[in-house]
DNA sequence: TTTATTGTTCGATAATATTCGAACAATAGC
DNA sequence: GCTATTGTTCGAATATTATCGAACAATAAA
């Protein structure tokens, strides 16, 4: 429950995010990140069963959209913006601009 | 081999758009037809069967990415860039300037 | 009408994902 | 140390997708 795996900037891929942003429980979690800045995994599941939803972070992680880091028991999230700015410009805010 | 189902603008999701390109044999049919403007099934397929091709045209139509025309006894394909870039601003571009 | 061309549809198989309970791990606080 | 809290990992069931051969459909051309 320590280490996670964030690719670098220069692995992240086109394909994998776009796959992780097809899924409506992950991008409803980008929206909120992008909305508050940063939360726990705790004030982002809609009452879904941790489980589920953990399987949800580690497929953001993994394809650098999200940042997660330890803070005591509970574990914060970040968009990596910048990131995925550098990498893709101008696509994170196309999909956060998209009609809900 | 006649009537395609072509969502109409209002009933496109961004979901299903971001999952269809999520794919790297669909994406690279995107990125071809964005340079070519359009192109027949055959034109396409990177010496994949047809029925696999089929099922990927199929996906790009019914998101509402692609939108196929019968020519003769072919299929002419093209983006339906206009209904995207309403829809989702900036999208699109932002996708196809992505490294590839 | 026969034949060739272009794709679609069907059906089966294999690969991937999603979901979630249960067990486990890490930290905080008493 | 003991307990509560937060999330991860494991495992199994279910669902969804991708792939592709074979059969079919539509048009064109001989």
């Amino acid at each position: 429950m320590r280490n996670f795996r964030h690719p670098a900037i220069s692995d992240i891929q086109l394909e994998s995010v776009l796959y992780a942003l097809s899924d409506p429980v992950r991008l409803s979690i980008v929206r909120q990140l992008a909305r508050e800045g940063e939360a726990t995994c705790a004030a982002l599941d809609g009452g879904r069963p941790k489980s589920s939803m953990s399987h949800h972070f580690r497929v953001l992680r993994e394809c650098g959209i999200v940042k997660t880091r330890n803070d005591g028991t509970s574990h914060m999230n970040e968009l990596r913006s910048g990131d995925l700015n550098s990498t893709f410009p101008g696509l994170l805010a196309a999909i956060l601009a998209a009609p809900k």
